[in-house]
DNA sequence: GTCTGTGCAAATTGTTTGCACGCAA
DNA sequence: TTGCGTGCAAACAATTTGCACAGAC
């Protein structure tokens, strides 16, 4: 019943990397950024550690951008904004109302909510300058 | 500068199944569903025409279950819920902050929303009961 | 006749997995 | 020594794409 999960240095590379950035990163920007310190690292292995830290609640992936999954080693609730030109995922307030709304779910529809996430695509200011389409 | 498209059939059923449904359809139950009436219809031209009714605002991906786009025709703005169990998508209300938050992100942050999606994850009330973890 | 739409199958691509070995406990 | 963790490469699965032909205009 205990958790059977040994220290990993790379699962606590992957953690920590992902802890000190706000660019909720793809699993290959985490591979190439920590091949630097652990040339023998395999994408699999990111994967596999994503995954794992996801059960244990200690990352979320939060949305798809360009067909790739984005993580967050930031589990608050908060909401996202992607911006379609440069792709960035940046944080944002998430309104109260949303979590709210969460908590009534139950009363409106009878539904359990276990996750909320609230994403809006659009131009990032650096990006409305310099696209119009 | 004139839209060259023709009417085709095929295109022209993907729509109407789009929006006959509530069930906010993989490409594949469209697909499917949809093989019945043009036996000889490709899963091609189904991602193709979802493409292309998409970029002409007809329709839209909602989100990601179980690895699959789910599409909706309903382009007005609503919230989903996505059932963790059975993988029903199901409309929900979309609480009026969250519209009014999409406006003031230019004044607060600087950036354009042109899309807003809040997606719930949880358990629907069919399968609340079935299931604990 | 021209040009868009389509079937088909191959290609692409993000992610997962099997296996043998490595390493933490 | 036990059994989780990892590299590697193959497997997978959803989606995209090239090409030749079909059908709408």
């Amino acid at each position: 019943m205990e958790n059977k999960r040994k220290n990993s240095r790379k699962r606590q590379a992957i953690l920590e990397a992902l802890c000190a950035t706000k660019e909720h990163p793809t699993a290959e920007m985490l591979y190439k950024q920590l091949k630097a310190d652990y040339p023998e690292l395999s994408l699999g292995t990111v994967y596999r550690n994503l995954g794992v830290l996801a059960q244990e609640g200690l990352a979320v992936s939060v949305c798809r951008v360009a067909g790739q999954e984005r993580y967050d080693a930031d589990t608050s609730p908060h909401a996202h904004f992607v911006c379609r030109c440069c792709r960035r995922v940046m944080d944002m307030e998430l309104p109260k109302a949303v979590q709210e709304c969460c908590g009534e779910l139950d009363r409106e529809y009878g539904f359990i909510a276990e996750d909320c996430s609230l994403t809006i695509r659009g131009l990032c200011s650096s990006c409305r300058g310099i696209q119009a389409s």
